[in-house]
DNA sequence: ATAAAAATATACAGATTTGTATATTTATTG
DNA sequence: CAATAAATATACAAATCTGTATATTTTTAT
C-alpha cells in the first residue's frame, strides 16, 4: 500500500476517534495528513469509503494484535476466556484507546440500512462468534449464550471507558466474566 | 410549557435518534415540527442546548417511567434487582427503541470537555447509583461493584440491542444479571 | 375593537460540507 | 535526458449548516 494511502488512513482514525466521524471534515484529515483532497479521492472514491476502510482496518489491527498476544502467551482453552479480559484490560486502559470503533460508528450512522452501521453490526457479530469459539474450546456447553453475555460485558465496558477515561469498567468485568464462566462450566 | 416548544422538542428528540444528532439540522427540526427557526432559537438558545434538554427530557422520561413500573408493580426490595431487568427489556424490545440517548450522544461527541458528553456521563453515572441504591435495598455488600457490573450488562444490550434490532440481547443480559445477583448475595 | 404578544415567511450572512475541474510541479522510470 | 506517473495547488460548484435580521401575519388579552 502507498505510504501516502496508509497516512490518510491513520490520520482518519485518529481524528474520527477523537473528533467523531461526522465532525470531521476531508478538508482537516488531508491538512493533518500534509497531503491533498485530490489525492484522498484517488485512493479512496468517497469519504463513506473511507470510513468503511477505516472501521476495517481498525478491526483486523484488533484482531490482530488479540491473536498475537494468545499465541505468545499460549495457554490452556480453558483459561483462554479469562485471559481474555485481561488482554481486553491491558487494550482498553492503553492511552490511545478512545473507544471501540464499531460501537460509536453504529451510534452516528443509526439507520440499520447504512453501509457504516451494517459494517459495525457485523464487526460486533464476527467479535462475538470468536468468543463463541473460545467457549467451546473451553468445553462450554451454551457457548451462544456464555459469549452473547461476554459481549454484553466487553462492549459495555469499552463504552464506559470511553465515556469516562480511568473508569475501572474492565475490573469489573473481569470479575463478572469468571462469575458467568465458572457458572457455565457447572452446567 | 408552550406547546410548541414541546413539539419542538419531541421532534427533536426523535429525529436525533432515527438520523443521529449531527445529521440532523435545525431546519429538518423546525419543517418536521411544522414550525420556524425564528421559534426554535427563541425557546432555544442554541442547537447545542436544544441537545442538551432532548437529552434531559429523555432521561427524565426513562427515570420516571421505571419508577413507575416499581411503584405498580414491585413489593419485595431483594427482588427488585431482577424486576428491573423486566422492566429494561419491556423498555428496550418496544417497537420506538433506538438505543439510549446517552450512550449515543457520548459517541457523536467524543471529547469529555464537550457539555454534551458531560451531561451523557452524568446520566450514566447516575443511573449507575440507582442501580447501587437497588443493591444496597436488596441486602448485597459491595453494591457499587455489583451496580457496575449490572450496569455493563444493561448499557450493552441496549448498545446491542440498538445495533440490531431482535437481537435478544437483554434477555440473556437478565440471565447473566440473576447469576451476578445471587453470587453477590452469597458473599 | 384595540393593543400587545406570538408566530410566521423570507431572505440572508458566513462558514462548512463533499466532490470535481484544471493546471502546475515533483518523482519515478525507461 | 525524456517520457510517464504521481502529487500538489487552487479554485470552484452545489449543497448544507447554524444563526440572525426584517417584515408580515396570526393569536391572545384587555
Amino acid at each position: 500500500m502507498s505510504p501516502l494511502r496508509a497516512k490518510i488512513l491513520s490520520v482518519a482514525t485518529d481524528l474520527f476517534q477523537t473528533r467523531g466521524i461526522n465532525s470531521t471534515g476531508v478538508d482537516t484529515i488531508v491538512a493533518v495528513a500534509g497531503t491533498t483532497k485530490m489525492t484522498l479521492y484517488k485512493y479512496f472514491h468517497s469519504k463513506e469509503d473511507l470510513i468503511l476502510e477505516v472501521l476495517q482496518q481498525g478491526h483486523q489491527d484488533f484482531q490482530s494484535w488479540l491473536q498475537q498476544k494468545f499465541e505468545t502467551n499460549t495457554k490452556k482453552p480453558a483459561e483462554k476466556l479469562q485471559k481474555l479480559f485481561d488482554f481486553i484490560e491491558e487494550w482498553v486502559t492503553s492511552p490511545d484507546f478512545r473507544g471501540m470503533a464499531f460501537l460509536k460508528a453504529s451510534a452516528e450512522f443509526p439507520n440499520e440500512e447504512n453501509p457504516v452501521h451494517r459494517l459495525s453490526a457485523e464487526q460486533s457479530r464476527q467479535f462475538r462468534q470468536y468468543l463463541a469459539s473460545l467457549a467451546t474450546e473451553a468445553g462450554i456447553q451454551d457457548t451462544e449464550g456464555l459469549a452473547l453475555q461476554l459481549s454484553l460485558l466487553i462492549e459495555g465496558a469499552m463504552q464506559a471507558e470511553q465515556m469516562k477515561r480511568g473508569s475501572g469498567a474492565v475490573k469489573y468485568a473481569k470479575k463478572a466474566a469468571k462469575v458467568l464462566i465458572d457458572n457455565a462450566l457447572k452446567s
